[in-house]
DNA sequence: AGCTAATACCTAAGTAAATTTGGTATTTAA
DNA sequence: TTAAATACCAAATTTACTTAGGTATTAGCT
């Protein structure tokens, strides 16, 4: 809720940059940590970038729905404090995909790179 | 042509990335280079990413007229060697917004990375 | 001369992947 | 008892691409 406000306070293009990335931030963080439930991930990627991205539920739940579905995906329900969680974690052939997909992504991030740090040519 | 075969070749999948970053790319390249027109900016960054990195005429000549319209871009038309070429330029309003877009787009990357080389917590 | 590729611009239909907005339910803290 | 945090989800809408066409000129090959 307070994200949401200084959502619309602080306007946070970065947002926009996102699209596309969700499902590979969702495989490297699943690569590092084994099982994470969805609510946790959303938690992570805004302690990890410090607020300044956040992923959105709605694009979240339908793309681990989606993952699982494609057998990227195996979950686990977990009562937790009167809660309930729903881990997720790769499969063995999700492993694979999950590697191709954040050395992709990493390739991109290069790829960035070199046109942002691009010096003049006149 | 040789890049529409590639592509379907080796299954660039980097370009689901893209989305959301074509503007500031644009921006980006358009700070480093006073003018250019719509072609220019598809095999500069072809060149730039050695080929990983395609934009798409379909993509980007609707988000150049997007941009003029906003008034962050200005056109003016040429005639080289019997072709006709339309130079983009910021404006100076435009300078600004593609500094913010810019740095904006450079926070991202840093983000992204700050995920991509987590360490695991287990 | 005729063909293909490269150069240079463009639009429209379709699609993928978000956002927005709503919902449910429990626990914790003011 | 009320708000915020935790935890899940779905549907309608919007955004921003891709795909697939189109026009026209020049360069290079045979």
């Amino acid at each position: 809720m307070v994200f949401k406000i200084l959502m619309y306070i602080c306007d946070m293009q970065q947002q926009t940059y996102l699209k596309g990335c969700l499902s590979a931030i969702v495989l490297q963080l699943l690569q590092d940590n084994k099982r994470m439930y969805g609510y946790e991930i959303t938690q992570r990627v805004r302690e990890i970038t410090a607020g300044e991205l956040q992923l959105t539920e709605g694009a979240l739940y339908p793309t681990l729905h989606k993952l699982e579905a494609e057998g990227v995906l195996t979950t686990e329900n977990a009562l937790v404090d009167g809660r309930n969680r729903k881990y997720y974690k790769l499969t063995e052939n999700g492993q694979q995909q999950a590697q191709s997909a954040v050395s992709e992504l990493a390739d991109f991030v290069t790829n960035l790179q070199k046109i942002l740090n691009l010096k003049p040519s006149l």
